[in-house]
DNA sequence: CGGATCAACCGAAACGTTTTGGTTGGCGCA
DNA sequence: TGCGCCAACCAAAACGTTTCGGTTGATCCG
């Protein structure tokens, strides 16, 4: 590699001096028509690409944004959201020169102290926030820094700006159609307890219910990993009173453990008992039976959420926003109740 | 936040040089025991630390290694080995105060350009490379630039260092497997045509057949997908000749497209066909039947990569690795030969 | 005692931008 | 003509490190 060409060397051979090419290029009025255009020639001439580094330091900017993505590798491994959220975000990040700084850590304390570090060494413009809790350690963390951040998917209000994909609708929907087959003891498996995220589908599953003028019915806690449907599955039969006829998950993986066990057990999905899964992951459409869920679009909210962030970086502060709902996916494992 | 504490401030507080806290805090001989010593104190005191920006220009480092992830969303949607690898590059980057960046292209030529960016802006100081096919433009690319690289599970040496994952013994065990069980008509569904990792295990299948005095049965191309390995199973079933008691993908996500397409023709797996997958993914276990594959670990093959990565950034060269072998899975998609 | 050697330390340059606070010279206007 | 104004441009500082080349003063040796 030949010594990189710097400003210096252009504004040399352009006849100017580093500030008119510094302004030149950045779009700065201070430069006539005529020496822009000269300059933006010899820097193509001479290919020259403003360092990173420099402009950096000076800058006090990193061209970059983090995320930590909070999962045991088992989890990350199977779940459909973030490939797709990443790919949505690195989609907007890309046009703007900035990059995707990304880490991982087993637990939320881990994660933290990532965010901490990432803060501390400036590398970072700015953060997303997934999985929000209540009083989540990070909302103060940033807030403290000062560090731009965007919540993505936080179930409620928060002290940053947020990009959502309101999960309600879709979920509510799902209820409805549970209940127009005709199933009267529904059941929900739900997500990590303590995530808002969680919290909310409880909230629908159970006012669906309600609405309808049936019982809430049982109601058990998994962490979004299949393993955990599987127990759920025990869990469920093993808890007193009347096997419920349907049960509706908090995602897919949940929902094929969850059928795998109850199968295991010699109940048949879906005709004595419907499931349904969440997310819309591409495999549910090739499991047997195949999935009842609804599908999320998690590279629309990345594309949402890097936009914002990038906005926040700014200096502006965006206002929420919501990206288009999520599609009920008509498949196989929800089917009319059994006739006793 | 208040103004930054630099290395100025440092200097000044200990009484020394700001050349005396550079030395001191990173090791390097000039500086007494006892004045090290306060100067450690004093930073800590002070809570300093260095800047990563300032470091960068200095030392014409960027602390940080890139890596394209080269896939169609989709197909990352469900790919179970970047998520461990990752989770593996990240435990070893950590540790050395190094981030990744992380990047996302549709296509190879998206990807090549991607690379090219980064190496532009010099915001990495090497790269992983993945899929690596024949003639592969990225070798070029990465060795123009003097970009240090490591190159992940390339199946014949390149002119990168390299880290691998065996996968022919953990195959050859699998394909032992298949014919000991008394299948004669054993049919493949390889990956995406090119990639020399797909090579790679279209040789296994074929010299294990060979050895056992087999005819090569049919082989079809697919591109990992799930739904690649639908059609896989439509086009195997549409070629001429007798239809093969066994078929072994080169994916678990091929192989479960394959089973519910054949099963979706009333062909029951095992019992009239067995199918086996590769990777070992956790879903695995929870279709139906229960997949028979084997398990990779991307995990310690991300941990090598790193290490190395760090290793040829500082300019040695270390020589190629290979990471712990494969484990067959025995589930219930691989059972004994069907009586005619 | 005089010089060489060495550890300890320091000052200044270098990295490549952006930005601030000038300094020009041309022009309009009274 | 003299004044003020403005566009165009420039020099230098700032960002925070690392590193290179010196300068001390103490120690060792003949």
């Amino acid at each position: 590699m030949n010594p990189r060409v710097t400003i210096l060397d252009v504004a040399a051979r352009a006849g100017v001096s580093i500030s008119s090419v510094s302004a030149a290029l950045n779009g700065r009025p201070g430069v006539s028509e005529d020496t822009r255009r000269r300059i933006v020639d010899v820097a193509e001439q001479l290919g020259w690409v403003p360092s990173l580094r420099g402009r950096s330091l000076s800058g006090q900017k990193a061209y970059a944004v983090g995320l930590v993505l909070e999962r045991s590798s088992e989890v990350i491994e199977s779940d459909p959201f973030f490939a797709g959220f990443i790919a949505g975000v690195e989609s907007v990040l890309e046009r703007q020169g900035f990059a995707l700084v990304l880490q991982v850590a087993s637990n939320r304390d881990a994660a933290v102290q990532r965010y901490r570090q990432l803060a501390l060494d400036h590398r970072v413009d700015g953060v997303f926030l997934t999985d929000l809790s209540q009083h989540d350690a990070r909302v103060r963390l940033v807030n403290e820094l000062g560090l731009p951040a965007v919540a993505v998917n936080a179930a409620q209000r928060c002290a940053v700006a947020a990009v959502r994909q309101d999960h309600r609708p879709g979920l509510a929907e799902l209820m409805d159609e549970v209940i127009a087959l005709g199933h009267r003891r529904i059941a929900h498996v739900a997500g990590r307890r303590g995530l808002l995220h969680t919290r909310q589908r409880v909230e629908v599953w159970r006012s669906a219910l309600q609405k309808a003028g049936l019982e809430p019915g049982p109601l058990v806690y998994g962490d979004f990993t299949v393993e955990s449907g599987s127990r759920a599955a025990d869990d469920l039969l093993a808890a007193a009173g009347d096997t419920p006829t349907a049960v509706v998950c908090a995602n897919d993986l949940m929902a094929i453990g969850f059928i795998a066990r109850v199968s295991a057990l010699g109940i048949d999905v879906p005709l004595e008992m419907s499931v349904t899964g969440f997310d819309g992951i591409p495999l549910g459409a090739f499991v047997r039976p195949a999935l009842t869920s609804v599908a999320t679009a998690p590279r629309l909210l990345g594309d949402a959420a890097a936009s914002m962030l990038l906005a926040v970086i700014q200096g502006e502060t965006p206002s929420d926003v919501t990206v288009p709902a999520t599609r009920l996916l008509r498949r196989d494992s929800l089917v009319d109740v059994p006739r006793a």
